[in-house]
Parts: C-alpha cells; structure tokens; sequence
DNA sequence: TAAAAAGGTCACGAGGTCAG
DNA sequence: CTGACCTCGTGACCTTTTTA
C-alpha cells in the first residue's frame, strides 16, 4: 500500500544548496535515479518541507521547469522557501518504491538533518531546534540547573562536534543563538500537514538570529528599556499603572526570594549594620560577585525568578542568557557597573573618607543632565547642587544668630560665630521658647528644647502650616500638580491630614494596587520589571554610599582606627549645638544629591512632567535618604554612623544632641527596617518605590509595614523644617540644596 | 516590483473545499482567470500556508498534471494537506498581480475557531468546548487514567499553545475552567442552526448553554462543589491551602463589588439597623430580588465580580448565565432558596415572635443530617440540641443558688427560684464578690458586680485559666487537635497569651494568606469560589434569624406596636437578673443552633475531621453569633433587638443589665461593624471566614479590622464563662447546648 | 447518510538515567 | 559533566460511534 502511495517522488532542489540548509535545516531525502530522471523523496525533520505522499515531477532540460503528476493522494506536508536563489524542480515520471533502507542509506549522504548547534547528526528536533542528543541534553541541563558557564575565550569559541565540550558558555550562546527555548518546543507527533507553526517559528528564529538573545551593548540594553517604557506610557496615557506596577512586582519579585533564602524574617532578631543577605558578609570586596546584587543573583536563580531576556522571551523559564552572560561579560554587566561606578569615583571611595562630601558634588553634578537644562525647576535644583562646596571635614559652615545677620551664609562663611535669627522672626522663638533672646548664641540647650517642642504633637499642629502647595493639596493632597502623575501620588507628605484619615486614605489604593500587582506578570512585564530591576539596582549602588559593603568597610577601618587610639571618644567631644545641626544638614547635602541623581535614574522618571519629578522627589527623597541611613545604625550596638562613615555616635549621645529627639528617630527606624536584612538591590527597589508609588501600606509585608515609621518621621521633618524657617525666613543655616529639596511651599 | 516578483500562481485546491478550510483555517484567495487556467495567489491568515513569492504551474486537461516554472524567487512557505482527498493543482503560466483587495474581500469569510484552553487551533467541539487536538487528548487522559499533577508555580501558569506542556496541573485545571467535561460531550452531528451563527461569540452561547458542561440544578451543583472541594482536598491532603483561600477570595470579591457599589466604607457614618445595601432598604419584601443576597446580586454585574458559571465558563465576564437563570428559574434558584426557606419555617417567620425559640429547635434539629448519627461528637451538640426545648417566653428557666442543688438544671427547671451556686465553689465566689452567700439569691447588683469583675484585666488573667484542651493548646494553640486542621486555626481563642503576642503571631500567617488570596483567582478557582459563595450565601439565609430583612420588617412591626401602644416600656420593667441571664441564655441557644447548622454548611466544612468540626465551632460560632446580633443592634439610636425581635433596649439600659456591660460590648462591635454596610451575603461570607479561617487580621481592610474586637470580646465570653462554671461547677444556669459550644475545656 | 466528536494509535520529543 | 538510551506524555491522524 505504501508503494502505492509514494508513486512519484519529487525533489526541490536550490542553486544554493546552504540557502535551502539554512531554510530548511536538515533534510532527509530518498533519491532514484531512473529514466535519467531524479526521483526523490524529500522529507525534513523540521517540519519545513515534508513530501509524504505522491506527486510525480519531471524537470526540464534547463532546470527550470518542471513536471509534477499528482497521484491519488497529493500530500505536500511543508514548502520550502529559498530567498535569493532559484529553486530547481527535478522530477520524476514514473513510479518508485520508497523504501526505507533507502531512506535511511542516503541519510547523511545529501541532507542529514544536522545539530544546528554543533554541526553534529541531529536527533530530532529538540527545544525548537534540529539539534543532536549531546546539545538537547546540554541545552536541558542549562535551564532545568542553572548553570553560570564561563568563556575564556572572548566568547567566540566555534561549536563543532569535537570542540563543543571545550567550552559551556559559547555553546549554551549558540543554543540560545539558533533559537533554542523550552516554549519552542512542540511535542507530539509532527504533523504531516503542516498547518501548524512550522513557518512562524522557522522564520521567527532565522530573522531572530541578528537580534541574538544576547544583549549587544548596554546601550541599546538601555534603549530597550526606555522604548518599552515609552510603549507603556504611550498605550496608557499615564505611567502610572504600570510603571508602579512593574516597580512593586520587581520589589515583589526580590521580597519573595529573599524570604525563601534568608527565612522568616518576622523574626525579631536584631542585627548590626548592613541589612543584607549574610552572603554579602564575608568581606569580599569588589569581586563583583553576584551577591552584591542581591535580587539580581536571585534573578540567575532557575525558576520563577522572573528574570527574562527582552531579546529572548520566550525562554523566561529558562536560563537567562543576559544574565550569564553578565555575570562573565565583564564591564557590560550591570554589577560590574555598580562596582565601576563606586570604584571610579573617588568621592565615593571608602578610602577617602574625609573629602567624601567636597568631592562628591562635583561628581553629582555631572550626572545632572545638562541636556535638560531649559527644565527651570530641575535644573534649579542642579543649579543648586553645583553651588553647594561644602569644605571637606566637619566644620565647614556655621551660621550666627545675629538679628543683624540677614543674609544666608553658604557654607564658605566664617568660622566658629553662632548662628543668628533675624529680629522678625525672633517672637516667633521667643513665643516657643521664653529663654531664646535676639543676639543670643543659639545654645545645645536651647536647640534641644527647640526640637523638643517642635516634635511635641501639640506644638507640632501649630507649627505644621501646610508644607505643600494648595493648589496641589486641594487636589487629593498630591504634590503631584499634573494629571498623570497626580494620580500616583497621595500622601501628603507633612500635609496636616490626619494620621487615621491619611491612612485609611491611602489604605484603600494600597489594596486596589496590590491587587493589580499581584497579577502574574506577563511575559512582556516580566521582562520590564527585570529590567527595570537592573536600572533600580544599579541606579541605587551607583548612589547610595552607605551600602552595605560601603559600611562594612568604614567599619573595618573605624575598628582599625579604634584600636590604634586614632579616634576622640566622642562622648568627650564638645558639642556645639550650631556644629551639629549644620554638620547634619551639610553632611547631608550630598546624600540628596545622590538621591536625586537616584531618581533621576530611575526608570520612566524622566517620562513623568517636569514639575512632577520635582514634587515626587520633594515628596520622597527624605525618606529614601531615611532609608539609605538605616545602614549607618548598628541597631545592636545603637551606634549611627555619620554619613560620612567617620565617626560612630552611641544612641544616647545622639539623643543628647540638639535634634537629638530627631536623629533618635533614624534608630526607631532602623529598629524596624534593618531586621528585614534587605539587600543593597532590595534597598534600591524599596527607594524606587518610596519616589514612585503613591501608597505602600500594607503591601509587602514587614518591609512595607515600616513605611508609616518613615512617613511618620517624615512628617516630623516637615514639621521641623517648618518651625526653623519659621525661626530663620532668610534661611539662614539650610544649605540651599537642602531647603530647595525638602520645602514643600512651591511658591 | 511586486508584479515582477509575482509572476505566476498556483492554487491549490481539494475536491473538498471545505476539508481545505478546516485544515487551512482562513484562506486568503485572489483568483485570476486567464488563459482559462485558474491563476491564484493563496495566503492564509493564520501563516498556515503562505505563498510569498514566485512559482509557476500549469495544469492539464485532466486536472491530475501541473507545470510549475520557478521564478527567479521562489518563496512557499507552507503546505496543505488534504488528507482523503485528491488534491487539484492548477496553475497560470503567465504573471499576475495580486491585489490585496481580492485578498481582504475573502477575509472574515471563513472562521477558524480557538482552542478555549489553550488559545491554539481548534479542532472541533471537544468535551463540549472548542479545543485542540492537543487538548482534547490531554483532558482525554486525564478523565481516563486520573492523573495526579502538582503545579509548581502557585497554580497561576498561564496556558498557551507554547506553555500548555509546562504545567499539567493548570492545563487541566483550565480544561475544568473552560468547562470541559466528560458529561458535555456532545454526540453526533451538530444542529444546522448552530453552524448558522454569525459570530463566534454567538454560536459559543448557542452551543455552550443548552449542552452546558455542568448541571445546573442545585443538587447536582451541590454534588459538584463537594468532587471539587474534595478532590482539591485529595490533592492537597488538607483543606486548608485551597478552600480557605475560596473563602477569603469569595468575601474579597465581594468586599471589593461592596466598595465599588457603596463607595468609600471608611467613613465614619453611622447607620441604624440593617448592615446592607440601601437597595435593600426599600422595603420590597420577598420579592426575590438579588439585592437580598447582596454578593451575588454584585455577581451579576456585568464586570471583574469574579462571579461565574461552570456552564458558561466563556462568559464569566459577561453577565452570569447561572445567576440569570437562577433569578429567573423560581425555585431552583439559591436566592429563592433563602426566601423559600425563611418562609417554610414557622419558627423563623417574623410572624411569630413569641413562640420562635420553642418553634425553632424542632425545626433545627431537622437539619442535622440524621446519616451522620454516628459521628459521637457532633452527634452529642445535636442531642443536645434536640433535648433543648426552652420554654416559650421570657422566664423560661432560672436556677436557685442553693448550696444543696448539686445537679444541673435544664431549661424546663422550676419557675422562679434563683440560681445557686454549689458549696465548693462558694469559696470562690465569697472570694470575688465578699458579699454573696450560698444559698442567697443572686441579684442584679450582685451579678453586675460579678460580671464587672470578671470582665477586670485583672481579674481575668486569675480566671482564665486555660480554656483549651492543654494538649491541644501545646501545639500552637490550636482548637484543632488533626494534623489537617490544626493548621487552619491558630487563635486560640480565649488561650491565656498575650494579646500582643497573639497578634503578631497571626500576622505572621495571615500575610502569607494574604499574599495567597491575593492571587488572581485562576479559572477553575474562580468557579469554586463561585460555587462557595452561593453556598456560604444560602447557608447564611437558611441558618440566620436577624437578617436585614427579617430585621427590617420586624422593626416594621416593633414601630406599629409602639405607635398603638401595645408595648410596655422596657425601661419600667422589673429587671429579675437571673431573668436576664437566662434570656440571653436561653435565647441564644436557637441561635446557635443555627450557627451550627450554617457551620455544617459551609462547602467542605464536612470533609474536616470531626473532631476539628467540633474545635472549630467552638472557636467561631460564638463570633459568628456576635456578627450575627450586630443586625440587631441600632447604633444610631443606641438599641438592641433581642434575639426574638420583640423588644427593643436601649443601650443604658442594656449596660445597667447584670451582664450588662458583656452586652454592651455587643453595642461596641456593632459600631465598627455596622458602618461597613455588609449585605446579608457578606455578612454569611464573613461568618464562614470567622468559622473557617484560622486569621484574618490585617487581611479585608475595615472589614477584617473589626476581628480582634470579634476576638476580644470572645475572649471575655470565654473568661465569663470560666468564671460562670467556676461558681457553677454543675453549670446550673448554663443551657447544656451553651456550655457544650462554648466550653473549650475538651475533656 | 454524513457530519461530528469520542476514542484509539503511534510517531515524536521532553526528561530521566547512568556508564563513561 | 556528557550523551546514548529509555520511558512516558503528547498530539496529529485515524477509526468508531452517535446523531441530525
């Protein structure tokens, strides 16, 4: 029966037999010469052609025409395509037995279906692929273990049967190169008529290959991103839902793993600096393991973790091919990246602790676009941060409390005079505080009783005249003015609502949130939020100075420095109430820069208007700074670094200072945050989603239980600043970046 | 250059144009006649067979030969087939253009449905959905040899042609969703009208409904929600993972519909009566509307509810075919249910107020399942329920505290004489209350102050000795003593720990229970949660007196009666303390009767163990009684109903009550509860919740809140009770359903 | 009688195994 | 770790059964 069915056998032939190759893959084909006519059967492995049943060809002197006889059951299973080239039909009049021996004799001899991967014979067709036993075998192990392969070798190693064992990683890249997926894959018989997926996929992969599932450069990585994010804004009108989204799933993403890899982190126990993975304790410097990281490491992990290629998507459960290639490739990495950043820059280096804050804002400043520079309020705030030169050490700008001193002292002015409150302003203390007079020097005391007042929540209503613009306050308190990124921001900051009413405010869309967050992601977001996680990543290790490593380091040395006697008992030191606050604000100055610089950074930020990335910022850079302190505090010893790393504070010292009561509450924070033991990455999520989201209560977990504690404090900074612009309209004392950044009244 | 790439056509074409269809999908066809030759361009819309280039054929007179010249581009991307067909080759020799006109005129012509699992090609009407050949098979094997798949990726893999492989467990489980079934099988050639349907949408109601997968009738319904609850707890070996979370996803679906359709439920307005929608306050008496049942009637709307039908599983988003079938099909539907049953029972009519308690026990003892007589402990509350017969009336049943009355008195116990408290347990008493001697009767003034100090911290620590069975309660206090249930429950209800410690003990659980719900509920969920809410709903109306409408109607009444003055004024009637107590007593024992029989009603609550049934209706019933009575309180005006709806009291009163200040912590309940505007059907969802989960704080905003007050207020029920049996060892005065509830002390 | 779906069949590929 | 070999689920095709 079955000589019946193959009467007549046909063959398509190219000019370019490596043209019909690449089309087809392999081909298995059957050839009977007879009647000095080539009679043929043509079958693939790959679906791409597959003659099975009878047609009967003849071919023309020129080989150009040909002659088909269609038998009683024409089955034309695939139909190849040959682009560029001319195909050839040789075709046969008479009828011939198909046998398999023949078949299988001239296997190999015209078209073996090859490994396209190796070269080798091909078994079948593997995750997609014509490829041998060896590579199928090689390509599971990859994604079902995920395997971090390394070349040594430029990456450029040729694959071949002999060598494909000599080198992992390239041949993992070429598995990944010829499209090689798990999604790829298709079981079951293969279709004799190929209604299905047979073109799509074939072609999807050749035209695929230019676009290799690697990444090419890390910029045209970075383009991927901001298009993708485009594609988002643009299709929604608002960045909103899903930018957040992607931020809190990304954040999700890492919470979820690194509660399966450090436990229940509800346990109380108490830790010491540094809120990261214990991984990132073993001292390791700048090895560029990917433990710095933190969420990303869990990226490379093999499942669930998300993490996708954008080139590569349909093999999100599988391996990541970016990621291993990051974790080999060197400078393209994203943690190399981190590491570059920290490593050049000197401001930054934990070896140069003392001009850490003179050198920084140089550095800062380059980060600034220069190319936004027509954006006024931006680049005001730019603008400010180039002007501020604090002088290096601790000293470096004070202010008199001279009623005739009405002019702000930046931080170049004179030495160790008080600082000075100009006569208008002075009832206003007097009122708070009987013992102030004009003229008077400011004293710890009196500073300390300030502050106390100002935090008493009494004295807290009086003083908290709404910080936010009205106009934006009028409109669901957001400091968010436009209309797309109103609608991400609610809290008001240190608007006067109250607490219960905030939060039953915020609670509402905090749920209706968390309900589209927990939305599995698709493909498509998936890969957004993996790279959007990188950005967030490397946006935050590439200003954040108190990360862990950072602190650990600056801890080492401060032991260093503590065992040789080279350190002052600070409980000896003579605290000058005007010292302190300006060496608070000063040291501070630099960290927002940073945080800035962070936002600015952080993905589809700049999609958002102009007056709006400054109200998110104003919003929440403080409590991302916050955030960034906790790893200053040592919540065991209840020691508080100073941003500058140089100088330890023992808790009640710290309560003793003037803003005492305020700085205490950086430990009651750290109380709650440091135990989550997030890691630098996490951090840096967290951040993002500090800037980002409108309302985070309740969503994840302890880590997002801890945000009223910075809202609360936050608030208090508000009420804080207030009372001393209250005290000081001209500003006198407040850095200008550091007045620009946390005053609220846009006016 | 197109017309020069596209010199010649061909055209396939079967004897069966219609086989050609099935197999090709949509075909796009631009035919050109020329030379008498049919000149065709064929190009699918699906890339199932693409002719993108050049190729030349001519056929003979016999239909069986084709001449094909290549061109300079040959590009055929796919093949037909045709199988049992002779399949026609014919061919133009000469160069035509294809315009894309001819081509779009064809579209839309032909339909290629998709599989409903998986999206891919559909093959037909498999299981009674259009499916795949892929998926047919699937579900074949998985209904023959019964598969046992476990998903790895929380039951949320998304099922396409690509990933249907990757996870059996979803694949299946959206089989079901789909409403794939053995019973749905449709034999035999389909109906002319069917095929006649213009829009897939429109044959898939035509079809879906009259074969739909699932019976519709509410015995089948029932029998199915039980094969799925149980095979998910076959799956799972526990109840817990899956059906608690239906649970807390059925109330969030609601709680969510409720917020959308009442608005902002955080306000602090106050209500009165009635904790529902303000549709249901128009008055319309059984009249059947959906309002009644409150979630469901939100089911009906036409998005996100979450609501739908097994037997139209495509239209889940759409308006529900079961819930508009039930609405309009009389008595099947579960909402006449509730109406039907709330006017079959005399004992539950509102009609008859006085007599309701003596009518009511008959009537619930009919409920418990005489098949299960065999199971002791449940059988044992049953007994005693059935032995319960309270008179009708106020002074149904007191106790004398005689020293010389050793024996329990039940509820048909002499008149009037006061309770007595044994002598060995006088000491006690002697010692909390100086003043009350044995054999003295038990006064107003004396219960109040013994309730007062009972209900003193203090005095409660001393009392409280451990209300749960010790061994129970060493394993994280469960009431659960099963390895499957113990799980369920943690709280242990009036379990001397601290309540802080409790607490985050909860939270702990409660947020990955959170994190699970969240979940967006997958197809087959979805459907169970369906299936659940209706019967929580309908187990809510059948078991509960104060419903809204019951409550309405009898305020109704209350109002006439005072307007013809027929009621005497509560405030002038004597208080008889013992009186008292065994009204509330007594009164409350129907109730629970029919909190228990809502328990046992509650889907899946029967595959529990009973020892667990037992534990766990010890724990909830009393919290579900006090959600109950939270409809008969007014907080507007300050009243309670008493469980009869006959006389109304107002709160000062209530608290000058002995036990007064225990009841006034009804009012205290009420005023957080009340204001959510929970419809009847949450209200039943909430109590399920209350029974079934083992914490709910932190998890449905508001709503969930008001749980620790549940909590806290059964804790000092709990230790009342402890303190009642202390004085009374021989639980004189405590009616044997009442103490057998509510006496955690499993011995 | 033919359409249509259930059920069977078996070519296939994924994944596991284990000697090398 | 590799890859030849094995098992088993898959699904395209086929046969059988049912129904219009």
């Amino acid at each position: 029966m079955e000589s019946e069915m193959f009467t007549d056998r046909f063959l398509f032939v190219s000019r370019y037999p490596e043209s019909v190759m690449d089309c087809n893959g392999g081909l298995d084909m059957t050839t009977t010469t007879q009647d000095g006519a080539q009679q043929v059967m043509i079958q693939t492995q790959d679906d791409h052609l597959v003659v099975s049943s009878a047609a009967a060809m003849t071919v023309g002197e020129d080989m150009s025409t040909a002659h088909i006889t269609a038998g009683t059951d024409l089955v034309v299973s695939s139909v190849i395509t040959v682009p560029n080239s001319t195909a050839v039909l040789t075709m046969a009049s008479n009828p011939v037995n198909m046998s398999l021996t023949g078949v299988s004799a001239l296997k190999g001899s015209i078209k073996a279906p090859t490994c396209k991967v190796c070269g080798d014979e091909s078994s079948g067709f593997h995750y997609g692929v014509d490829s041998c036993e060896g590579c199928k075998g090689f390509f599971r192990r990859c994604i079902t273990q995920g395997m971090t392969h390394k070349c040594s070798n430029e990456e450029k190693c040729e694959i071949t049967p002999f060598t494909r064992n000599s080198c992992q990683y390239c041949r993992l890249k070429k598995c990944f190169a010829v499209g090689m997926s798990r999604e790829a894959s298709r079981l079951g018989r293969r279709p004799k008529r190929l209604k299905d997926s047979a073109g799509p996929e074939a072609r999807q992969h050749t035209t695929n290959l230019p676009i290799a599932p690697y990444p090419t450069s890390p910029q045209e990585l970075q383009k991927l991103k901001m298009a993708e994010l485009q594609k988002i804004v643009q299709q929604n009108g608002t960045i909103k839902a899903d930018l957040m989204q992607v931020f809190l799933q990304a954040a999700q993403v890492s919470f979820r793993e690194h509660q399966r890899n450090h436990g229940n982190t509800n346990t109380n126990n108490q830790q010491g600096f540094g809120t990261h993975s214990h991984a990132e304790n073993s001292g390791v410097k700048n090895s560029g393991e990917i433990n710095n990281v933190g969420i990303v490491a869990n990226n490379g992990d093999k499942a669930e973790s998300g993490y996708s290629s954008l080139s590569s998507p349909a093999s999100s459960k599988s391996h990541s091919p970016l990621n291993s290639e990051n974790a080999q490739s060197g400078n393209d990495s994203v943690f190399h990246n981190h590491l570059h950043s920290m490593e050049s820059k000197p401001n930054l280096s934990v070896d140069n602790m003392v001009n850490f804050s003179a050198n920084l804002t140089p550095s800062a400043s380059a980060v600034l676009n220069p190319s936004e520079s027509r954006d006024s309020i931006m680049d005001e705030i730019e603008q400010i941060a180039l002007k501020i030169k604090p002088e290096p050490g601790l000293n470096s700008s004070h202010c008199v409390m001279d009623s005739a001193s009405g002019t702000s002292c930046d931080s170049k002015s004179e030495g160790d005079s008080a600082p000075t409150l100009p006569p208008e302003m002075m009832h206003v203390v007097s009122t708070m505080m009987p013992g102030i007079q004009p003229g008077m020097e400011l004293t710890a005391e009196a500073l300390s009783e300030m502050t106390e007042k100002m935090f008493d929540p009494k004295v807290m209503d009086q003083f908290s005249f709404s910080p936010i613009d009205p106009k934006i306050e009028s409109e669901s308190n957001s400091p968010c003015s436009s209309s797309m990124a109103k609608s991400i921001m609610y809290g008001g900051g240190a608007a006067p609502m109250e607490d219960d009413e905030l939060d039953s405010y915020l609670v509402i869309d905090a749920q209706k949130i968390l309900e589209d967050v927990r939305q599995p992601p698709s493909e498509v977001r998936r890969t957004l939020i993996d790279q959007v996680t990188e950005s967030v990543v490397e946006a935050h290790f590439s200003t954040c100075n108190p990360t862990y490593q950072n602190v650990a380091e600056a801890n080492e040395r401060f032991q260093e420095k503590m065992e040789k006697g080279e350190l002052p008992d600070f409980s000896k030191l003579t605290i000058n109430p005007n010292m302190v606050w300006q060496q608070f604000t000063t040291a501070m100055v630099p960290e927002i820069t940073l945080v800035v610089k962070f936002c600015k950074q952080i993905p589809g930020f700049s999609e958002i208007e102009q007056e709006d990335q400054i109200n998110l910022i104003k919003q929440g850079s403080f409590e991302v700074l916050l955030c960034r302190f906790c790893n200053l505090i040592d919540i065991r010893k209840e020691e508080l670094f100073d941003p500058n790393m140089k100088i330890k504070c023992p808790r009640n010292v710290v309560k003793e200072m003037p803003m005492g009561s305020f700085l205490d509450e950086f430990f009651a924070v750290a109380e709650k945050f440091n135990p989550l033991k997030l890691t630098d990455g996490e951090i840096g999520l967290f951040s993002s989603a500090l800037i980002i989201c409108p309302d985070y209560d309740n969503i994840f977990m302890k880590t997002i239980n801890t945000i009223p504690e910075f809202r609360r404090i936050n608030k208090k900074h508000q009420v804080a600043l207030n009372s001393m612009k209250m005290m000081m309209p001209n500003n006198i004392g407040f850095p200008p970046l550091h007045q620009e950044v946390y005053d609220h009244e846009t006016n």
